[in-house]
RNA sequence: GUGUUCGUAGCUCAGCUGGAUAGAGCAACGGCCUUCUAAGCCGUGGGUCGGGGGUUCGAAUCCCUUCGAGCACACCA
């Protein structure tokens, strides 16, 4: 289905032609004065030069062949030479009904729909999810149900880190601390125990106590470099371990996405591609893309055009071992062979654009993608306290991501008691869907690439542009709906008719922006614009409930016009929502 | 030093492919509930769009310059 800009911008520009101007003159956007009028063209200044006229007998020769169309009940040319429109109902009325008669509310669906993977979340094995982790998973999971919706084939791969020093470094510690295990036996040769000699909670803290030791005792740095050397080169007992590591933390960490709503598709990881390094290896050295420098082995990534200087890609270090761009790489490679993807969109902290720059322009230079293959690199921001500086805690750790949850869950538990008389449990089953609302739409509605301050009461607000607010508007229009199907009516045969008040036209000139946004949206990998796509839905259904007793309306036709359109506006609203990735009550 | 992102109301942010009077929310103040969830709606006050210059009929938006802040700059990820 045809965009409405679009549509009443052909209306438009033929009437630009049949005055005698050029058609692209008449591109008609939205008006930036609402006031006086719903949309605008601002082509007869553009073509004042052109045709050297005065703007403002363009616009009235043009507004001249648009009286009596059936696109615009108003065309008004004002000096110096603007041509206000407003929409005839009747036609503002098909245009809805033929969104809601579509598939996906009249979003042209792609004709070659790409493969897209999303490399997103990131976490490390063996160590709990803090605030860093929240804003890939959030974003990443609103992008890639983005690009589902927009008729894509889309991957969500998580990209473990599960192979580097980090794992040397727990086996090394476990050893020391309970040098019996079998799995330090070389001599064993039976099957390994299914149960792993520890929990989640002891892995968690095994990390930063290994790492604390390694970085003081030189000694231990060395073992948990062997105990690293020995794992990647497939030693039994420290396979296995590694594999209780894995298990226990993907565990933990499935539960944790699943409290946020994030699911990947795939759960890979740096170790995955362990084993096809070698040969990525040869095959860069063998065609000349790579050669040594200072005793590394890297790809020259600079070209012509830089304006900065742009260091190259290395794909081993002196010591010969490979390090985040080998396996970057290495999954680039994996990926192209397997899924062959058309799209990559990576989803990581800012702060490593210049190191995606480089494996970029190093996989497309090593011809490990296709020519047309799309990368792109989506940094975000920062998440902030309210002094502007990264979030901690109270007392100045890192904030871990379930006590984040945790308190936030706890805080909108508190208003929802305050406000409403509900039994305990459903307000806590509430209050955990309005939090993740909060939590969400707060990092969202902001654009990813910025740094951003988490405020915990302004998200948990209900009040302005929030979570809660949007869950509020659904809420309502739920509520009426039910009770309209408690006085009988049925949902199912209402039909749209005109709108017949400012509020209610509003409304529907509103719902006639979702195709745009959620194209848009899309192809600028941009969440923030359905939060401020549904926010203003929100506040223009908001107005229109003040101003019209729905319920009481004695005019059957008329109620049930309303009623249809309240339906789309929830269907609407509620496709939004489940795109940044949460869901509404049905009351709160 | 080089590069990069940014600087818009007291605070948090939109707007940036040039258009009419720069928009929201919060906070402040004032209205609106016997009627569909007032967790709402309506209204008032609040701005040299960091400074300067340029391009243009027209600039928060484009170009240059300057000040200020953040971030990155090969053996970490």
């Amino acid at each position: 289905m045809k965009k409405l800009l679009d549509l009443i911008s052909e209306e438009m520009k033929k009437a630009f032609a049949e005055a005698g101007y050029a058609e692209e003159l008449g591109r008609v956007t939205l008006s930036n004065r609402p006031d006086l009028c719903e949309f605008q063209c601002n082509g007869a200044m553009a073509g004042a030069k052109q045709y050297k006229k005065a703007p403002i007998m363009i616009a009235n020769e043009v507004a001249e062949k648009l009286q009596g169309s059936a696109v615009f009940a108003e065309v008004e040319a004002v000096m110096p030479g603007f041509l206000n429109l407003k929409l005839s109902t009747t036609f503002l009325k098909e245009y809805i009904q033929g969104m809601r008669d579509a598939d996906k509310f009249g979003l042209e669906m792609p004709e070659n729909p790409l493969t897209i993977v999303i490399d997103y979340g990131g976490p490390n094995v063996a160590k709990p999810l803090h605030v860093g982790h929240l804003r890939s998973a959030i974003i990443g999971e609103s992008v890639k149900r983005i690009a589902k919706y927009a008729g894509h084939n889309v991957i969500g791969d998580i990209h473990l880190g599960d192979w580097g020093l980090q794992m040397g470094l727990i086996i090394t510690e476990l050893q020391e601390r309970q040098p019996d295990l079998v799995y330090f036996d070389d001599s064993f040769e039976g099957e390994y125990p299914e149960e792993a000699p520890f929990t989640i909670s002891e892995l968690e803290e095994i990390y930063p106590t290994a790492s604390g030791k390694s970085k003081e005792d030189a000694a231990y740095k060395e073992k948990a470099m062997e105990a690293t050397f020995k794992l990647q080169n497939g030693v039994r007992g420290y396979r296995a371990l590694w594999n209780h590591i894995l298990n226990v933390s993907v565990t933990d960490l499935k539960k944790n996405y699943n409290n946020l709503s994030v699911n990947f598709d795939l759960w890979k990881g740096e170790s995955d591609v362990h084993d096809i390094i070698p040969g990525m290896v040869d095959y860069m050295k063998k065609e000349g893309y790579a050669h040594e420098s200072e005793g590394a082995l890297v790809v020259d990534v600079k070209e012509e055009t830089d304006t900065k200087e742009i260091p190259p890609c290395m794909i081993l270090k002196s010591d010969g071992a490979s390090l985040y761009n080998t396996t970057d790489l290495a999954t680039i490679m994996e990926r192209m062979d397997k899924i062959k993807p058309d799209y990559l969109i990576y989803v990581v902290d800012k702060r490593q654009d210049l190191y995606f720059e480089q494996v970029f322009r190093c996989a497309r230079k090593t011809k490990l993608v296709n020519p047309e293959t799309k990368m792109t690199f989506l940094g975000f921001g920062t998440m902030n306290g309210k002094d502007g500086k990264p979030y901690k805690t109270r007392e100045g750790g890192v904030m871990r991501l379930e006590r984040l949850i945790s308190e936030v869950n706890e805080e909108m538990y508190q208003k929802i008691i305050e406000n409403r008389t509900i039994e305990e449990a459903e307000a806590r089953e509430i209050a955990k869907t309005v939090a993740l609302s909060a939590v969400k739409y707060g990092d969202l509605s902001n654009q990813a690439s910025k740094d951003y301050i988490f405020d915990i009461d302004r998200f948990t607000s209900f009040e302005g542009d929030t979570g809660p607010y949007i869950l509020y508007t659904i809420v309502r229009i739920k509520s009426i709906l039910n009770k309209y199907k408690e006085q009988g009516g049925n949902l199912e045969c209402v039909g749209l008719q005109e709108a017949v008040n400012a509020s209610e036209k509003a409304l529907m000139l509103e719902l006639t922006k979702f195709n745009a946004m959620m194209e848009t949206a899309y192809e600028e990998i941009a969440p923030h614009k359905v939060c401020a796509y549904i926010y203003d839905l929100a506040n223009a259904f908001n107005r229109f409930y003040h101003e019209t007793k729905i319920l009481a309306e004695e005019d059957e036709s008329k109620k049930a016009g309303w009623i249809a359109l309240l339906v789309l506006t929830r269907d609407v609203l509620e496709t939004c929502i489940d795109v940044l990735g949460f869901t509404a009550p049905e009351r709160m």
